[in-house]
RNA sequence: CGGGGUGUAGCGUAGCCCGGUAUCGCGCCUGCUUUGGGAGCAGGAGGUCGUAGGUUCGAAUCCUGCCACCCCGACCA
Protein backbone atom coordinates (compact mmCIF):
# COMPACT_ATOMS: atom_id res chain seq x y z
CA UNK A 1 0.00 0.00 0.00
CA UNK A 2 0.98 3.62 -0.71
CA UNK A 3 1.17 6.33 1.52
CA UNK A 4 0.59 9.85 -0.29
CA UNK A 5 2.64 11.45 2.47
CA UNK A 6 5.98 11.86 0.29
CA UNK A 7 8.95 10.76 1.81
CA UNK A 8 12.11 10.90 -0.73
CA UNK A 9 12.22 6.96 -0.58
CA UNK A 10 8.34 7.08 -1.29
CA UNK A 11 8.66 9.16 -4.45
CA UNK A 12 11.71 7.30 -5.09
CA UNK A 13 9.67 3.85 -5.45
CA UNK A 14 7.09 5.27 -7.25
CA UNK A 15 9.32 6.52 -9.95
CA UNK A 16 11.15 3.39 -10.44
CA UNK A 17 7.63 1.71 -9.99
CA UNK A 18 6.29 3.60 -12.80
CA UNK A 19 9.79 3.75 -15.00
CA UNK A 20 9.04 0.31 -15.19
CA UNK A 21 6.03 0.32 -16.73
CA UNK A 22 7.35 3.27 -20.13
CA UNK A 23 6.95 1.16 -22.89
CA UNK A 24 6.33 3.19 -25.56
CA UNK A 25 2.83 3.00 -24.95
CA UNK A 26 2.07 4.15 -21.86
CA UNK A 27 0.97 6.93 -20.08
CA UNK A 28 4.80 8.52 -18.62
CA UNK A 29 5.16 8.27 -15.38
CA UNK A 30 5.50 12.22 -14.76
CA UNK A 31 2.01 12.62 -14.28
CA UNK A 32 1.18 10.17 -11.30
CA UNK A 33 4.58 11.79 -9.88
CA UNK A 34 3.00 14.78 -9.71
CA UNK A 35 0.24 13.94 -8.30
CA UNK A 36 1.97 12.56 -5.66
CA UNK A 37 3.85 15.60 -5.22
CA UNK A 38 1.14 17.78 -4.87
CA UNK A 39 -1.07 15.18 -2.65
CA UNK A 40 -3.19 14.89 -5.23
CA UNK A 41 -4.59 17.89 -5.56
CA UNK A 42 -4.90 19.12 -1.26
CA UNK A 43 -1.83 21.05 -0.90
CA UNK A 44 2.17 22.47 -2.22
CA UNK A 45 4.93 24.09 -0.82
CA UNK A 46 4.63 27.91 -1.24
CA UNK A 47 7.78 30.01 -2.36
CA UNK A 48 8.37 30.71 1.25
CA UNK A 49 10.38 28.46 2.47
CA UNK A 50 8.51 25.50 4.61
CA UNK A 51 5.44 27.23 4.00
CA UNK A 52 2.40 25.23 2.62
CA UNK A 53 -0.60 26.32 0.43
CA UNK A 54 -3.68 24.35 1.08
CA UNK A 55 -5.38 24.27 -2.15
CA UNK A 56 -9.46 24.28 -2.28
CA UNK A 57 -10.07 20.57 -1.97
CA UNK A 58 -7.33 20.58 1.00
CA UNK A 59 -8.88 23.06 2.77
CA UNK A 60 -12.46 22.16 2.01
CA UNK A 61 -11.16 18.81 4.00
CA UNK A 62 -9.76 21.29 6.65
CA UNK A 63 -13.63 22.89 6.84
CA UNK A 64 -14.87 19.53 7.82
CA UNK A 65 -12.62 18.77 10.28
CA UNK A 66 -13.02 22.02 11.61
CA UNK A 67 -16.75 22.01 11.76
CA UNK A 68 -16.93 19.02 13.55
CA UNK A 69 -14.49 19.93 16.45
CA UNK A 70 -15.74 23.20 16.50
CA UNK A 71 -19.23 21.67 17.55
CA UNK A 72 -17.49 19.45 19.80
CA UNK A 73 -16.11 22.30 21.92
CA UNK A 74 -18.80 23.95 22.03
CA UNK A 75 -20.71 21.12 23.45
CA UNK A 76 -18.35 20.52 25.92
CA UNK A 77 -18.99 23.81 27.17
CA UNK A 78 -16.21 26.30 25.28
CA UNK A 79 -16.45 29.39 23.40
CA UNK A 80 -14.01 30.72 20.90
CA UNK A 81 -12.13 34.26 20.93
CA UNK A 82 -9.09 35.54 18.55
CA UNK A 83 -6.10 36.50 20.03
CA UNK A 84 -2.84 38.70 18.49
CA UNK A 85 -0.23 37.22 15.94
CA UNK A 86 2.05 39.31 17.24
CA UNK A 87 3.54 38.52 20.67
CA UNK A 88 5.95 41.13 22.44
CA UNK A 89 9.57 39.97 22.97
CA UNK A 90 8.89 40.35 26.92
CA UNK A 91 5.79 37.68 26.96
CA UNK A 92 7.69 34.91 25.88
CA UNK A 93 10.42 35.43 27.78
CA UNK A 94 8.14 35.24 31.33
CA UNK A 95 8.21 31.10 31.71
CA UNK A 96 11.04 29.96 31.84
CA UNK A 97 10.52 26.41 29.98
CA UNK A 98 8.55 27.96 27.37
CA UNK A 99 11.20 30.29 26.54
CA UNK A 100 13.40 27.41 25.84
CA UNK A 101 11.29 25.19 23.86
CA UNK A 102 10.15 28.07 21.66
CA UNK A 103 13.39 30.91 21.23
CA UNK A 104 14.94 28.61 18.62
CA UNK A 105 12.12 28.69 16.08
CA UNK A 106 10.91 32.11 16.58
CA UNK A 107 9.62 34.57 13.33
CA UNK A 108 11.05 38.07 14.83
CA UNK A 109 9.23 41.34 13.43
CA UNK A 110 12.35 44.02 13.74
CA UNK A 111 10.81 46.60 11.65
CA UNK A 112 7.82 48.06 10.81
CA UNK A 113 8.24 49.86 7.00
CA UNK A 114 10.38 49.69 3.69
CA UNK A 115 11.29 52.33 1.74
CA UNK A 116 12.63 52.82 -1.99
CA UNK A 117 16.41 53.43 -1.93
CA UNK A 118 17.50 53.80 -5.50
CA UNK A 119 14.82 51.53 -7.23
CA UNK A 120 15.34 49.25 -4.73
CA UNK A 121 12.93 48.22 -1.62
CA UNK A 122 14.85 47.90 1.36
CA UNK A 123 13.83 47.74 4.91
CA UNK A 124 13.86 51.14 6.34
CA UNK A 125 16.38 51.30 9.21
CA UNK A 126 14.42 54.15 10.33
CA UNK A 127 11.74 52.05 11.61
CA UNK A 128 13.61 49.58 13.88
CA UNK A 129 11.05 48.89 17.01
CA UNK A 130 11.91 49.20 20.16
CA UNK A 131 10.61 45.71 21.23
CA UNK A 132 10.68 43.15 18.51
CA UNK A 133 7.38 41.58 17.84
CA UNK A 134 7.18 37.73 17.79
CA UNK A 135 4.80 36.17 14.98
CA UNK A 136 3.30 33.87 17.71
CA UNK A 137 4.27 30.03 17.60
CA UNK A 138 1.52 29.31 20.41
CA UNK A 139 -0.65 31.92 21.97
CA UNK A 140 -0.01 30.92 25.88
CA UNK A 141 1.55 33.90 26.67
CA UNK A 142 -0.34 36.25 25.10
CA UNK A 143 -3.55 34.90 26.22
CA UNK A 144 -2.08 34.68 29.93
CA UNK A 145 -1.39 38.03 29.89
CA UNK A 146 -4.60 39.09 28.86
CA UNK A 147 -6.21 36.64 31.34
CA UNK A 148 -5.02 38.18 34.34
CA UNK A 149 -7.10 41.31 33.34
CA UNK A 150 -10.06 39.14 32.87
CA UNK A 151 -9.74 36.45 36.24
CA UNK A 152 -10.12 38.41 39.58
CA UNK A 153 -13.07 36.00 41.67
CA UNK A 154 -13.50 31.89 41.55
CA UNK A 155 -16.67 33.40 39.72
CA UNK A 156 -15.02 34.26 36.89
CA UNK A 157 -13.83 30.43 36.46
CA UNK A 158 -13.63 28.21 34.89
CA UNK A 159 -12.75 30.29 31.78
CA UNK A 160 -12.76 27.53 28.68
CA UNK A 161 -11.92 29.51 25.51
CA UNK A 162 -10.57 28.01 22.25
CA UNK A 163 -9.09 30.17 19.43
CA UNK A 164 -8.51 28.75 15.26
CA UNK A 165 -5.88 30.62 14.44
CA UNK A 166 -2.55 30.00 12.12
CA UNK A 167 1.12 29.98 14.06
CA UNK A 168 5.06 29.99 12.65
CA UNK A 169 7.60 27.84 13.84
CA UNK A 170 10.55 28.26 12.07
CA UNK A 171 11.43 24.55 11.66
CA UNK A 172 14.73 23.67 10.40
CA UNK A 173 12.87 20.81 8.52
CA UNK A 174 9.70 20.81 6.94
CA UNK A 175 7.72 18.25 5.73
CA UNK A 176 4.12 19.03 3.95
CA UNK A 177 1.62 18.41 6.20
CA UNK A 178 3.25 17.35 9.14
CA UNK A 179 5.72 20.10 9.83
CA UNK A 180 5.28 23.52 7.58
CA UNK A 181 6.36 26.60 9.11
CA UNK A 182 3.19 28.22 9.10
CA UNK A 183 0.18 25.85 10.25
CA UNK A 184 -3.32 25.97 10.78
CA UNK A 185 -4.59 24.62 14.26
CA UNK A 186 -7.03 25.63 17.02
CA UNK A 187 -5.46 26.26 20.36
CA UNK A 188 -7.74 25.82 23.84
CA UNK A 189 -6.68 27.54 26.63
CA UNK A 190 -8.23 27.05 30.03
CA UNK A 191 -8.07 28.71 33.57
CA UNK A 192 -9.40 26.68 36.65
CA UNK A 193 -9.75 27.17 40.09
CA UNK A 194 -8.49 23.44 41.34
CA UNK A 195 -5.58 21.09 40.17
CA UNK A 196 -8.39 18.96 39.77
CA UNK A 197 -10.74 20.82 37.98
CA UNK A 198 -8.20 21.87 35.09
CA UNK A 199 -6.59 18.06 35.22
CA UNK A 200 -10.03 16.93 34.05
CA UNK A 201 -10.56 19.32 31.40
CA UNK A 202 -7.46 18.23 30.07
CA UNK A 203 -8.45 14.35 30.18
CA UNK A 204 -11.68 15.73 28.63
CA UNK A 205 -10.36 17.28 25.84
CA UNK A 206 -8.17 14.32 25.23
CA UNK A 207 -11.57 12.15 24.97
CA UNK A 208 -13.04 15.03 22.41
CA UNK A 209 -9.63 14.11 20.37
CA UNK A 210 -10.19 10.53 20.93
CA UNK A 211 -13.78 10.83 19.80
CA UNK A 212 -13.35 13.09 17.09
CA UNK A 213 -10.25 11.11 15.34
CA UNK A 214 -11.63 7.69 15.65
CA UNK A 215 -15.18 9.20 14.56
CA UNK A 216 -14.95 11.70 12.14
CA UNK A 217 -11.05 10.62 10.68
CA UNK A 218 -12.13 6.72 10.94
CA UNK A 219 -8.46 6.34 12.69
CA UNK A 220 -7.95 4.41 15.92
CA UNK A 221 -5.73 6.25 18.47
CA UNK A 222 -3.39 5.40 21.32
CA UNK A 223 -4.30 7.58 24.31
CA UNK A 224 -1.09 8.26 26.73
CA UNK A 225 0.73 10.64 28.20
CA UNK A 226 4.67 12.04 27.33
CA UNK A 227 7.29 11.41 28.96
CA UNK A 228 8.74 14.43 30.84
CA UNK A 229 11.32 14.96 27.78
CA UNK A 230 8.81 14.82 25.41
CA UNK A 231 5.96 17.00 27.19
CA UNK A 232 5.14 20.59 26.27
CA UNK A 233 7.00 23.16 27.44
CA UNK A 234 5.66 24.54 30.25
CA UNK A 235 3.26 22.13 31.18
CA UNK A 236 3.66 19.61 33.95
CA UNK A 237 1.38 16.79 31.95
CA UNK A 238 1.68 16.19 27.95
CA UNK A 239 -1.64 13.82 27.45
CA UNK A 240 -1.42 12.99 23.46
CA UNK A 241 -2.93 10.67 21.14
CA UNK A 242 -0.87 8.67 18.81
CA UNK A 243 -1.73 7.25 15.69
CA UNK A 244 0.19 4.59 13.44
CA UNK A 245 0.43 5.53 9.83
CA UNK A 246 0.88 2.82 7.01
CA UNK A 247 4.23 2.50 6.71
CA UNK A 248 4.92 1.87 10.60
CA UNK A 249 5.84 5.28 11.60
CA UNK A 250 3.87 6.67 14.64
CA UNK A 251 2.09 10.26 14.55
CA UNK A 252 1.18 12.55 16.77
CA UNK A 253 -2.08 13.54 16.25
CA UNK A 254 -3.69 15.68 19.19
CA UNK A 255 -1.96 17.02 22.34
CA UNK A 256 -3.63 17.90 25.92
CA UNK A 257 -1.99 19.93 28.43
CA UNK A 258 -2.18 20.57 31.59
CA UNK A 259 -0.15 23.14 32.32
CA UNK A 260 -0.37 23.51 36.32
CA UNK A 261 0.17 26.91 37.74
CA UNK A 262 2.99 27.70 35.29
CA UNK A 263 1.56 30.33 33.41
CA UNK A 264 -0.60 31.57 36.00
CA UNK A 265 3.02 32.71 38.17
CA UNK A 266 4.28 33.67 35.16
CA UNK A 267 1.96 35.86 34.16
CA UNK A 268 0.78 36.87 37.74
CA UNK A 269 -3.12 35.39 37.14
CA UNK A 270 -4.90 35.15 40.92
CA UNK A 271 -7.88 34.78 41.81
CA UNK A 272 -9.97 35.01 44.86
CA UNK A 273 -11.79 31.76 46.50
CA UNK A 274 -15.01 31.70 48.24
CA UNK A 275 -12.88 31.98 51.62
CA UNK A 276 -11.33 35.12 50.15
CA UNK A 277 -7.96 33.80 49.95
CA UNK A 278 -6.14 35.02 46.52
CA UNK A 279 -4.55 31.40 44.21
CA UNK A 280 -2.89 31.13 41.54
CA UNK A 281 -4.75 29.32 39.26
CA UNK A 282 -4.86 26.24 37.37
CA UNK A 283 -4.71 25.67 33.41
CA UNK A 284 -4.51 23.88 30.61
CA UNK A 285 -4.45 24.30 26.36
CA UNK A 286 -5.00 21.46 23.89
CA UNK A 287 -4.62 21.94 20.13
CA UNK A 288 -5.11 19.94 16.80
CA UNK A 289 -3.18 20.58 13.80
CA UNK A 290 -3.49 20.89 9.96
CA UNK A 291 -1.07 17.61 10.71
CA UNK A 292 -4.09 15.36 10.80
CA UNK A 293 -4.78 16.41 7.45
CA UNK A 294 -1.06 14.30 6.95
CA UNK A 295 -3.17 11.84 9.56
CA UNK A 296 -5.70 11.37 7.05
CA UNK A 297 -3.68 10.73 4.00
CA UNK A 298 -1.59 8.19 5.61
CA UNK A 299 -3.75 5.80 7.19
CA UNK A 300 -5.95 5.42 4.36
CA UNK A 301 -4.81 6.19 1.19
CA UNK A 302 -4.27 3.19 -1.41
CA UNK A 303 -2.36 2.89 -4.39
CA UNK A 304 -5.15 4.68 -6.25
CA UNK A 305 -4.75 7.97 -4.14
CA UNK A 306 -6.99 9.22 -1.07
CA UNK A 307 -9.63 7.03 0.48
CA UNK A 308 -11.85 9.60 2.21
CA UNK A 309 -13.87 8.92 5.14
CA UNK A 310 -17.42 10.04 4.36
CA UNK A 311 -17.76 12.35 6.92
CA UNK A 312 -14.73 13.96 5.95
CA UNK A 313 -15.15 14.01 2.65
CA UNK A 314 -16.00 17.24 0.54
CA UNK A 315 -18.22 15.50 -1.99
CA UNK A 316 -19.76 12.09 -0.85
CA UNK A 317 -21.09 11.11 -4.31
CA UNK A 318 -20.18 11.82 -8.03
CA UNK A 319 -21.77 10.89 -10.71
CA UNK A 320 -20.46 9.95 -14.21
CA UNK A 321 -22.14 9.57 -17.09
CA UNK A 322 -21.09 8.06 -20.05
CA UNK A 323 -22.73 8.81 -23.70
CA UNK A 324 -22.04 9.52 -26.90
CA UNK A 325 -23.14 13.20 -27.43
CA UNK A 326 -24.88 16.25 -26.28
CA UNK A 327 -28.53 14.52 -26.89
CA UNK A 328 -27.87 11.33 -24.72
CA UNK A 329 -26.08 13.45 -21.76
CA UNK A 330 -29.08 15.48 -21.80
CA UNK A 331 -31.37 12.41 -21.22
CA UNK A 332 -28.78 11.13 -18.61
CA UNK A 333 -29.13 14.37 -17.04
CA UNK A 334 -32.92 14.84 -16.88
CA UNK A 335 -32.91 11.08 -15.67
CA UNK A 336 -30.40 11.99 -12.97
CA UNK A 337 -32.12 15.38 -11.84
CA UNK A 338 -34.58 13.99 -8.93
CA UNK A 339 -32.01 11.57 -7.30
CA UNK A 340 -29.55 14.07 -7.31
CA UNK A 341 -32.25 16.08 -5.29
CA UNK A 342 -33.33 13.13 -3.25
CA UNK A 343 -30.05 12.77 -1.91
CA UNK A 344 -29.28 16.37 -1.46
CA UNK A 345 -32.05 15.96 0.94
CA UNK A 346 -30.31 13.64 2.87
CA UNK A 347 -27.12 16.35 3.62
CA UNK A 348 -25.53 13.88 0.88
CA UNK A 349 -22.86 16.49 -1.37
CA UNK A 350 -23.40 15.16 -4.90
CA UNK A 351 -21.73 16.15 -8.14
CA UNK A 352 -22.81 15.32 -11.48
CA UNK A 353 -19.84 15.94 -14.05
CA UNK A 354 -20.89 16.88 -17.24
CA UNK A 355 -17.82 17.75 -18.28
CA UNK A 356 -17.08 17.35 -21.78
CA UNK A 357 -14.16 18.07 -22.26
CA UNK A 358 -12.74 14.58 -19.96
CA UNK A 359 -13.87 11.01 -20.53
CA UNK A 360 -15.28 8.95 -18.38
CA UNK A 361 -12.24 6.90 -17.69
CA UNK A 362 -10.48 9.67 -16.87
CA UNK A 363 -12.93 10.81 -14.06
CA UNK A 364 -12.84 7.35 -12.41
CA UNK A 365 -9.20 7.73 -12.01
CA UNK A 366 -9.17 11.37 -11.20
CA UNK A 367 -12.41 10.67 -8.57
CA UNK A 368 -10.34 7.72 -6.54
CA UNK A 369 -7.54 9.90 -6.83
CA UNK A 370 -9.47 12.80 -4.79
CA UNK A 371 -10.67 9.57 -2.24
CA UNK A 372 -14.81 10.52 -3.07
CA UNK A 373 -16.71 7.73 -0.92
CA UNK A 374 -18.83 6.83 -3.50
CA UNK A 375 -18.78 7.16 -7.28
CA UNK A 376 -21.72 6.23 -9.45
CA UNK A 377 -21.66 5.84 -13.39
CA UNK A 378 -25.02 5.54 -15.70
CA UNK A 379 -24.88 4.90 -19.58
CA UNK A 380 -26.81 3.83 -22.24
CA UNK A 381 -27.19 0.12 -21.26
CA UNK A 382 -28.22 1.45 -17.75
CA UNK A 383 -30.84 3.99 -19.80
CA UNK A 384 -32.15 0.95 -21.04
CA UNK A 385 -32.29 -1.54 -17.83
CA UNK A 386 -32.96 1.60 -15.41
CA UNK A 387 -29.78 0.43 -13.20
CA UNK A 388 -26.90 2.49 -12.16
CA UNK A 389 -23.74 0.98 -11.21
CA UNK A 390 -22.41 2.00 -7.99
CA UNK A 391 -18.66 1.64 -6.62
CA UNK A 392 -17.74 2.25 -3.45
CA UNK A 393 -13.98 3.88 -3.20
CA UNK A 394 -12.99 1.91 -0.02
CA UNK A 395 -13.30 -1.62 -1.50
CA UNK A 396 -13.37 -1.00 -4.83
CA UNK A 397 -16.63 -3.22 -4.87
CA UNK A 398 -18.81 -2.55 -7.70
CA UNK A 399 -23.05 -3.35 -8.07
CA UNK A 400 -25.75 -2.83 -10.20
CA UNK A 401 -28.29 -1.11 -8.59
CA UNK A 402 -32.14 -0.49 -9.33
CA UNK A 403 -32.32 3.27 -10.45
CA UNK A 404 -34.95 4.10 -7.30
CA UNK A 405 -33.38 1.88 -5.20
CA UNK A 406 -30.05 4.34 -5.39
CA UNK A 407 -31.30 6.86 -3.33
CA UNK A 408 -31.98 4.82 0.11
CA UNK A 409 -28.94 2.57 -0.76
CA UNK A 410 -26.58 5.51 -0.18
CA UNK A 411 -26.64 6.89 3.27
CA UNK A 412 -26.05 3.28 4.53
CA UNK A 413 -23.18 2.42 1.54
CA UNK A 414 -21.74 5.82 3.59
CA UNK A 415 -21.86 4.83 6.43
CA UNK A 416 -20.44 1.14 6.09
CA UNK A 417 -17.77 2.95 4.19
CA UNK A 418 -16.81 4.64 7.60
CA UNK A 419 -16.99 2.30 9.49
CA UNK A 420 -15.01 -0.20 6.96
CA UNK A 421 -12.38 2.30 6.72
CA UNK A 422 -11.87 2.58 10.89
CA UNK A 423 -11.96 -0.80 11.15
CA UNK A 424 -9.41 -1.50 8.25
CA UNK A 425 -7.02 1.03 10.40
CA UNK A 426 -7.56 -0.77 13.43
CA UNK A 427 -6.97 -4.21 12.38
CA UNK A 428 -3.43 -3.03 11.16
CA UNK A 429 -2.78 -1.32 14.22
CA UNK A 430 -3.57 -4.09 16.30
CA UNK A 431 -1.02 -5.88 14.10
CA UNK A 432 1.49 -3.55 14.73
CA UNK A 433 1.61 -3.12 18.18
CA UNK A 434 4.32 -5.65 18.79
CA UNK A 435 5.16 -6.39 22.87
CA UNK A 436 8.63 -7.16 23.26
CA UNK A 437 11.19 -8.12 26.35
CA UNK A 438 14.69 -7.78 25.01
CA UNK A 439 16.48 -5.14 23.44
CA UNK A 440 18.41 -6.88 20.65
CA UNK A 441 15.09 -7.89 19.32
CA UNK A 442 12.92 -4.96 19.68
CA UNK A 443 16.17 -3.56 17.50
CA UNK A 444 15.20 -6.16 14.94
CA UNK A 445 11.88 -5.60 14.72
CA UNK A 446 11.88 -2.09 14.56
CA UNK A 447 13.43 -2.08 11.17
CA UNK A 448 12.17 -5.34 9.87
CA UNK A 449 8.51 -4.63 10.91
CA UNK A 450 7.72 -1.39 12.26
CA UNK A 451 4.98 -0.20 14.27
CA UNK A 452 4.40 0.70 18.07
CA UNK A 453 6.52 -1.65 20.26
CA UNK A 454 5.05 -2.01 24.17
CA UNK A 455 7.83 -2.56 26.31
CA UNK A 456 9.46 -1.85 29.61
CA UNK A 457 11.10 0.69 30.60
CA UNK A 458 13.20 2.03 33.61
CA UNK A 459 11.55 5.56 34.03
CA UNK A 460 15.00 7.23 33.69
CA UNK A 461 15.73 10.40 30.81
CA UNK A 462 19.10 8.57 29.58
CA UNK A 463 17.49 5.09 29.00
CA UNK A 464 15.17 6.86 26.79
CA UNK A 465 18.00 9.40 25.38
CA UNK A 466 19.93 6.04 24.56
CA UNK A 467 17.30 4.11 22.76
CA UNK A 468 16.59 7.31 20.46
CA UNK A 469 20.07 7.66 19.43
CA UNK A 470 20.62 4.14 18.85
CA UNK A 471 17.36 3.22 16.85
CA UNK A 472 16.02 6.69 16.43
CA UNK A 473 12.90 5.20 17.88
CA UNK A 474 11.16 7.31 20.99
CA UNK A 475 8.50 6.99 23.94
CA UNK A 476 5.71 7.86 22.04
CA UNK A 477 3.40 8.08 25.21
CA UNK A 478 2.66 6.25 28.56
CA UNK A 479 -0.73 4.64 27.38
CA UNK A 480 -3.52 5.78 29.73
CA UNK A 481 -5.01 1.89 29.76
CA UNK A 482 -1.46 0.22 30.31
CA UNK A 483 -2.10 -2.47 32.80
CA UNK A 484 0.49 -2.76 36.00
CA UNK A 485 2.08 -5.36 35.18
CA UNK A 486 6.08 -6.05 37.19
CA UNK A 487 8.70 -6.34 34.86
CA UNK A 488 11.97 -5.66 33.79
CA UNK A 489 13.84 -2.73 31.41
CA UNK A 490 14.56 -3.86 28.25
CA UNK A 491 17.91 -2.28 28.24
CA UNK A 492 18.46 -1.73 31.62
CA UNK A 493 17.04 -4.47 33.19
CA UNK A 494 15.83 -2.19 36.15
CA UNK A 495 12.58 -2.79 37.66
CA UNK A 496 9.10 -1.23 35.98
CA UNK A 497 5.65 -1.43 36.91
CA UNK A 498 4.06 -1.13 33.39
CA UNK A 499 4.78 -0.96 29.58
CA UNK A 500 5.41 2.37 27.31
CA UNK A 501 5.16 2.45 23.53
CA UNK A 502 8.22 2.84 22.07
CA UNK A 503 8.08 3.79 17.82
CA UNK A 504 9.97 5.93 15.18
CA UNK A 505 7.94 8.91 14.79
CA UNK A 506 7.64 11.46 12.15
C1' C B 1 24.68 24.95 11.66
C1' G B 2 27.67 20.04 9.96
C1' G B 3 27.78 16.04 5.82
C1' G B 4 25.99 14.68 0.80
C1' G B 5 23.34 15.84 -3.73
C1' U B 6 20.64 18.57 -7.57
C1' G B 7 19.46 23.04 -10.64
C1' U B 8 17.99 22.15 -18.66
C1' A B 9 9.99 24.33 -21.34
C1' G B 10 4.28 24.03 -16.77
C1' C B 11 6.10 18.90 -14.85
C1' G B 12 9.63 14.78 -15.20
C1' U B 13 14.20 14.13 -17.90
C1' A B 14 18.65 13.05 -21.80
C1' G B 15 23.00 15.54 -23.03
C1' C B 16 28.06 17.26 -19.26
C1' C B 17 33.29 12.81 -18.43
C1' C B 18 35.40 13.76 -24.23
C1' G B 19 32.95 22.01 -25.80
C1' G B 20 30.03 23.19 -31.93
C1' U B 21 23.18 26.86 -29.64
C1' A B 22 19.47 21.22 -26.70
C1' U B 23 16.82 15.04 -26.44
C1' C B 24 12.57 12.47 -25.09
C1' G B 25 7.85 11.72 -22.42
C1' C B 26 3.68 14.02 -20.07
C1' G B 27 0.93 18.40 -20.14
C1' C B 28 -0.82 22.58 -23.44
C1' C B 29 -3.08 24.38 -28.50
C1' U B 30 -5.59 22.96 -33.49
C1' G B 31 -8.15 19.31 -36.50
C1' C B 32 -10.45 14.61 -37.38
C1' U B 33 -11.89 9.99 -35.30
C1' U B 34 -13.32 8.37 -30.43
C1' U B 35 -16.11 7.92 -25.39
C1' G B 36 -18.65 1.32 -20.03
C1' G B 37 -11.45 2.38 -16.72
C1' G B 38 -6.48 7.76 -17.20
C1' A B 39 -8.16 7.62 -25.99
C1' G B 40 -5.79 7.38 -31.22
C1' C B 41 -3.67 9.78 -35.37
C1' A B 42 -1.77 14.25 -37.66
C1' G B 43 0.01 19.07 -37.04
C1' G B 44 1.67 23.13 -33.68
C1' A B 45 3.33 26.50 -29.67
C1' G B 46 6.65 26.75 -25.67
C1' G B 47 13.75 26.92 -23.39
C1' U B 48 18.44 33.97 -21.65
C1' C B 49 20.29 25.36 -19.87
C1' G B 50 19.76 28.66 -11.49
C1' U B 51 23.03 33.18 -11.35
C1' A B 52 27.62 36.29 -11.95
C1' G B 53 32.27 36.05 -13.86
C1' G B 54 36.53 33.36 -16.23
C1' U B 55 38.93 30.07 -20.16
C1' U B 56 37.87 29.51 -25.58
C1' C B 57 36.93 31.30 -32.40
C1' G B 58 32.78 28.88 -29.85
C1' A B 59 30.26 26.90 -23.11
C1' A B 60 24.30 23.38 -20.91
C1' U B 61 29.21 20.93 -21.12
C1' C B 62 35.62 23.08 -18.43
C1' C B 63 37.11 26.61 -13.99
C1' U B 64 35.70 30.11 -9.81
C1' G B 65 32.21 32.71 -6.73
C1' C B 66 27.18 33.26 -5.35
C1' C B 67 21.95 31.74 -4.95
C1' A B 68 18.05 28.24 -4.52
C1' C B 69 16.14 23.60 -3.53
C1' C B 70 16.38 18.40 -1.85
C1' C B 71 18.30 14.45 1.31
C1' C B 72 20.87 12.79 6.03
C1' G B 73 21.87 14.69 11.28
C1' A B 74 20.51 18.39 15.67
C1' C B 75 14.77 20.61 16.48
C1' C B 76 9.51 19.60 16.23
C1' A B 77 2.11 19.63 16.23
Amino acid sequence: MLSLILTSEKIKAQKEKMADKLTPRNVDYSKWYNELVVMADLAQHSDVKGCMIIKPYGYAIWEKMRDALDKMFKDTGHQNAYFPLFIPKSYLAKEAAHVEGFAKECAVVTHYRLKVEEGELVVDPEAKLEEELIVRPTSETIIWNTYRDWIQSYRDLPLLINQWANVVRWEMRTRLFLRTTEFLWQEGHTAHATSVDAMEEAKRMLDVYTDFAENFLAMPVIRGCKTASERFAGADETFCIEALMQDGKALQAGTSHFLGQNFAKAFDVQFANKEGVRDYVWATSWGVTTRLIGALIMTHSDDKGLRLPPKLAPLHVVIVPIYRGVEQLGEIAEKCKPLIAALRVKNITVKFDDDDTKRSGWKFAEYELKGVPVRMAIGPKDMENGTMEVVRRDTGEKQLVMFEKVAELIPSLLESIQLNLYNEALQFQKNNITEVNDYAEFKKLLDSKGGFFSAHWDGTAETEEQVKTETKATIRCIPLDAKEESGNCMVTGKPSSKRVLFARAY
